[in-house]
RNA sequence: GCAGCCGUGGCGGAACUGGUAUACGCGCAAGACUAAGGAUCUUGUGGGAGAUUUCCCGUGCAGGUUCAAGUCCUGUCGGCUGCACCA
């Protein structure tokens, strides 16, 4: 066949090599070493895929390939988190069954992710819908119970009175109900818990060993919060009670003038005096009123008088006791020991409500202080007007007086974290059912590991209920069942698990899909476990890839698995957004792949979205640019096509050039900086139809640069291989090499500078002496410099010099 | 408010450890081939003067360090993201 007469017909040559990969798939050596090249995998929303979703698939399918090509077996696999409140909204928007919904949108979803031609491993396909896979969500859940990890705890949800339904807070932002736009309010329910604050400290230090953006460990150390400093015990005046507090700043607890307690604090109502009753529990009540959302954006200090007093351990001082809700019920102790002269909040109180302030940090050790301060000094100073510590510097204040206070058994140096538990049950029906069995005599039960998995009841009614219990509550079938301990009747905990259940250990799963005797096997786990490489959105950073880390780590306890940090790298693709917003089907600014498939193909798509700009930023969608990759692509087919059957020897210049190709592109690519990868292309396909033009181009030239592109570009890398006569898989080729030192240029050109401004260019061969080279610079600018008085030359070898003049 | 990232042509963006700013592409202009072009190819394209071979200015703004700054430092303005009364 002349291949001069053949075109690029990309719809022909894209659909030949889907059918021949599937027929005939290119990842199959598992004996090689492994790669696991995971993406985040959707939940099926039913609304299809649109570019947007497509740059992180893209990403992660040239990364895999690329892998392929150096060698490694790649583990790349895709599935669907089915579970979930969007796949249960839109079940009960449209009316159709959540089972029904999911099904039918997968279905699409794997149609749509087919287009991208990512080369994922259909064969381990996982949803974790599928009770073959909660099984195992079940047994992660029912080990932690076992372990400690799990406990009921009533929390206040936001709640809904107009629908009668609990609300996530995602759907109470913004101090509304989505669905109906009532003021949502507080409900206490009893919920299930997992510790996972018993894992701060190792999932603080373990962020050191990952090759993650500084920018999610950052946002992940900054919620677990660690800090450190003191828990101080307050007596009373007159009672019996302690007053606990922490504190990052014992050393101005001479400083402490009053006290506010959070108003949901325990000790509220018994510190409350009989007086101050009626405004106390009036403020309670609207405290609990108000949303998170609301509370957070209130900018005003408002708070009541308990009444009571308690005593400042060092000072003697009388502080009285507030309550307000700047102090936050979950965070430390639930109580502040206030110090108005050193802390900004506090002293908006005390300016207030006219509380005393003193200072007891001063700048300098004179201790100079301000006699009506506009605000509260929060910098760095020496104590005063703190008895025996007067003097000390601040920093030393704090070990020394946390060390004074547990030598009076008053208090204790501690380590606190903003972190957490995780409220870890919903009152849903779309999700997995939590396997527990209440006995009224033997108390809460596991289900046995043999009864896994507790089935999700089919029912027509799956609407929450106006109790604000699970709909499974209401199917007294499944509610009632046997104690496994006591063989007596028993319910069943009609919660369920959030969607982050699943999507916290699905990892594992994929790579031993089938297995029903166990989460994983011992060996699969061993060869093709952690995750190399992670892709996608930085939305996760801190809950998905938390949660995913606090799984693993308990994995690791209980030995199923041997490492503990599921993702070594990690990579969060930007947004694709369009007119200034983020792309999605409901704001109408989608695009649809479909349509620039049919008119670009696949391959000018895949390399188009990497081409827009910088994978891990924010770009805007432009609907012409890619004209410009489809140009390409037809530029690259006519220089294979046109040259293929005439190679001429290589030359030292196409040696060059060859040399340059690879190490621009593997050096690019190495970096991930693949909108310079694309470029690089064609940088590189228009520097060889130059030369092919001008004297041929050689056959290793043409080849290297096929499989350069196969990752981005896979149908028409494929043809073109063919084209130049090979029978074999591109896919089975090698990454090619560069040498560095066949890729230098055999003349240079030297930038002549007069007091570091641009003059001259000249060319000189690249090995010539120092000497010569400033000799060829001073005789290019010889005109200039006449009369000049030159001070300094500036030489800087292969680039530059510079004659420095006065 | 705090923290992190980012400000480069008409547009998206290049520029590795400071060393030719604007690679590559879009758009635009002129030309070629055409009956025709919304196909393809070639050339040009930061701004301003002089206009053959030249000079000045130019990476948000103001300073600084350096022979040399988009790159480093200080301040400032603007944008994005995260956290948000965290004791």
């Amino acid at each position: 066949m002349n291949t001069k007469d053949r075109k690029y017909n990309f719809r022909t040559i894209e659909q030949k090599w889907r059918d021949t990969w599937k027929a005939a798939p290119i990842n199959t050596d598992k004996d090689r070493p492994k790669f696991y090249c995971l993406d985040m995998f959707p939940y099926p929303s039913g609304d299809g895929l649109h570019v947007g979703h497509w740059r992180s698939y893209v990403i992660s399918d040239v990364l895999a390939r690329y892998k392929l090509l150096q060698g490694h077996y790649v583990i790349h696999p895709m599935g669907f988190d089915s579970f979930g409140l969007p796949a249960e909204n839109f079940a009960i928007e449209h009316g159709i069954h959540p089972e029904k919904a999911v099904a039918e949108s997968s279905v699409i979803f794997k149609r749509q992710l087919e287009d991208i031609c990512a080369m994922y491993d259909w064969d381990m396909e996982l949803s974790t819908t599928d009770p073959a896979f909660y099984k195992w969500t079940q047994w992660i859940f029912v080990q932690m119970y076992k372990e400690g990890l799990a406990y009921e705890k009533e929390m206040p949800l936001n709640w809904c009175p107009a629908c009668k339904v609990v609300l996530a807070n995602e759907e109470a932002a913004g101090g509304e109900c989505e669905r109906c736009g009532a003021q949502p309010g507080k409900k206490n329910l009893r919920q299930w818990m997992l510790k996972i604050t018993n894992y701060a400290e190792r999932l603080l230090a373990d962020l050191d060993m990952l090759n993650w953006p500084d920018k999610v460990k950052k946002m992940q150390a900054d919620w677990i919060g660690k800090s450190y400093g003191a828990k101080i015990d307050f007596a009373v005046d007159g009672r019996d009670e302690k007053i606990q507090v922490f504190t990052t700043r014992p050393d101005t607890l001479y400083g402490a003038t009053f006290m506010v307690l959070a108003p949901e604090h325990g000790l509220v109502k018994a510190l409350t005096t009989e007086e101050n009753r009626e405004k106390v529990e009036k403020y309670v009540q609207d405290a609990g009123v108000l949303s998170n959302v609301d509370r957070m954006a209130k900018k005003d200090k408002t708070g009541v008088f308990t009444g009571s007093c308690a005593i400042n351990p060092l000072s003697g001082e009388r502080l009285e006791i507030w309550i307000s809700d700047y102090v936050l019920a979950d965070y430390g102790t639930g109580a502040i020991m206030c110090v108005p002269g050193h802390d900004q909040r506090d002293f908006e109180f005390a300016k207030k409500f006219g509380l005393p302030i003193i200072q007891v940090i001063a700048p300098d050790k004179c201790g100079r202080h301000d006699a009506a301060p506009t605000e509260a000094y929060t910098g760095d100073g020496f104590m005063v007007n703190s008895g025996n510590f007067n003097g000390l510097p601040a920093e030393e204040g704090k070990e020394a007086v946390a060390n004074h206070l547990e030598h009076l058994g008053i208090g204790e140096k501690t380590v606190n974290y903003k972190l957490r538990d995780w409220v870890f049950s919903r009152q849903r029906y779309w999700g997995e059912p939590i396997p527990l069995i209440h006995c009224e005599k033997c108390g809460v039960v596991p289900v046995p590991e043999s009864d896994l998995p507790v089935m999700l009841p089919h029912v027509d009614s799956y609407k929450p209920t106006d109790t604000g219990e699970s709909p499974l509550a209401l199917i007294a079938d499944w509610v009632n069942t046997k104690c496994p301990a006591c063989g007596g009747g028993a319910k069943r905990e009609t919660n369920t698990m959030p969607q982050w259940a699943g999507s916290s250990w699905y990892f594992l799963r994929y790579v031993d899909v089938n297995n029903d005797s166990e989460l994983i096997s011992r060996a699969a786990m061993e060869k093709f476990l952690p995750v190399d490489y992670y892709v996608g959105g930085i939305e996760h950073a801190v809950l998905h890839l938390l949660y995913v880390r606090f799984y693993t780590k308990f994995l690791y306890d209980i030995g199923v698995v041997n490492f503990q940090e599921p993702f070594t790298q990690l990579f969060n693709q930007g947004m694709i957004n369009r007119f200034g917003m983020k792309m999605s089907k409901s704001k109408g600014n989608g695009v649809s792949p479909d349509e620039l498939i049919t008119k670009y193909g696949c391959d000018a798509l895949r390399l188009y979205i990497l081409f827009l700009g910088p994978p891990e930023l924010d770009v805007d969608w432009n609907d012409n640019g890619i004209e410009g990759v489809f140009r390409f692509l037809n530029k690259l087919w006519r220089l294979v096509a046109e040259n293929a059957d005439k190679t001429v020897p290589p030359t030292a210049a196409h040696e060059q050039a060859r040399h340059k190709m690879i190490y621009d592109i593997s050096t690019r690519m190495e970096n991930l900086t693949l909108n310079t990868v694309v470029s690089g292309f064609m940088e590189h396909t228009n520097k060889l139809t130059d030369m092919a033009r001008q004297g041929g181009i050689d056959a290793q030239s043409l080849n290297d640069l096929i499989v350069l592109i196969a990752p981005f570009a896979p149908h028409i890398a494929a043809e073109l291989w063919e084209i130049c006569g090979r029978t074999t898989s591109v896919f089975g080729e090698k990454w090619p090499m560069y040498d560095k030192e066949k890729m230098a240029e055999s003349t240079i050109t030297v930038v002549v500078q007069i007091n570091g401004k641009l003059r001259e260019n000249i060319q000189i061969a690249a090995d010539a002496p120092k000497d010569d080279i400033l000799a060829a610079a001073r005789a290019s600018v010889a005109t200039r410099l006449d009369g000049q008085n030159v001070v300094k030359e500036i030489f800087v070898p292969g680039k530059l010099v510079n004659f420095v003049v006065k």
